[in-house]
RNA sequence: CGCGGGGUGGAGCAGUCCGGUAGCUCGUCGGGCUCAUAACCCGGAGGUCGCAGGUUCAAAUCCUGCCCCCGCAC
């Protein structure tokens, strides 16, 4: 069986790994400028397949028809794309025998696109999953093979979620893999009414603001903890919060609309974490005082 | 060479611009008070002020180089 797998972000590696020695060829994103001193840095998926001693290319535009060529001449049974990030064309969803098959971590037709981990928990589902599909020109629009159901615990953050349903996706494929290269699965078209999307997530999306509902504010958190990570405008400077619980109003929380929010771990600007207690002790904050700047 | 902040007793911070005996809150140790306490009172220990040079009578503070940490942006 050859697979080529399509994948960029840290959600894309198990399910790589987990059928590496079925795949001739990994395609991911460029490597990006990106931290501190804007330096160049692969892709997790690309750094993944490096170690596991596979092929990678990342090109630019996977539309191009050079690169479609080039994928048409291995002759894959399928391609494998999970959290890819560039739209795949037609013409190179027909380079293999069977399409496209894409990983995607919503209840299709639910959360179509970028961010649907996040998304999710940013609306206080409690229920996840991971859809397999047929992939067509739209996006996340084609037919569902399969879905598999997870529970999303009440403090479960965007992350925590992330690495369960990557796992999830990741044995479920293996078990799929043979199925998928003979071409013998369910079709079941998508209710297209009925789905929402999924925008991406902006530094903007993760700000906690004071007036609104301790419900709202948690959901949040969790949905961008731990990126692009939630943060709140003090008058302190940004207050970037790594570890939250929602508690009674007492010492070293922050009162939000109907409850409050228990600091476990920020991080000011310009400084290392500490926790909620240290950072409210260094700068004498005491009970009943504002942090709104 | 993307922009910027920071490294001061165990923790978090002030002091640095305008050099001159190292300060605050907490913790810790000893003692006191109390039925009792993460309470209160008294007292103590603990710091080569990131590293290396330089300027100076004198450097946490000014100058130069280096190391480490972090925020933004991407």
């Amino acid at each position: 069986m050859k697979i080529v797998y399509f994948g960029t972000s840290s959600f894309a590696v198990p399910a790589l790994k987990a059928v590496s020695n079925r795949v001739s060829l990994v395609v991911s994103q460029p490597d990006k400028p990106s931290g501190r001193g804007m330096r160049l840095t692969a892709s997790p998926v690309k750094a993944a397949a490096i170690e596991l001693g596979l092929p990678v290319v990342t090109p630019d535009r996977a539309r191009n028809a050079e690169f479609v060529q080039s994928i048409r001449k291995l002759e894959a049974d399928f391609l494998l794309v999970a959290a890819y990030g560039q739209i795949l064309s037609v013409d190179l969803l027909e380079s293999s025998a069977h399409g496209g098959i894409n990983l995607h971590g919503s209840i299709l037709p639910k959360y179509r696109g970028a961010a649907p981990i996040q998304r999710c928990i940013e609306a206080g589902d409690t229920e996840t999953g991971v859809s397999l599909m047929q992939m067509d020109k739209g996006m996340d629009t084609g037919d569902v093979i399969a879905i598999e159901r997870l529970t999303i615990g009440p403090d479960e953050t965007a992350g925590e979620l992330q690495t369960r349903l990557a796992e999830l996706a990741a044995t479920w494929t293996c078990n799929w893999a043979e199925r998928l290269a003979t071409g013998q699965y369910p079709r079941i078209p998508q209710d297209h009414e009925n789905s929402t999307h999924a925008a991406k997530v902006s530094k903007a999306d993760a700000e906690l603001r004071f007036d609104e509902p301790i419900e709202t504010v948690y959901n949040r958190f969790r949905a961008f903890t731990p990126a692009p990570g939630a943060w709140i405008q003090t008058k302190f400077g940004r207050l970037k919060i790594s570890k939250a619980r929602k508690g009674d109003y007492g010492p070293g929380s922050i009162a939000f609309g109907g409850g409050s929010l228990e600091l476990l771990e920020v991080q000011p600007e310009g400084r290392g974490r500490m926790t909620g207690a240290e950072f409210f002790r260094g700068h004498h904050i005491q009970t009943g005082d504002q942090l709104r700047p």
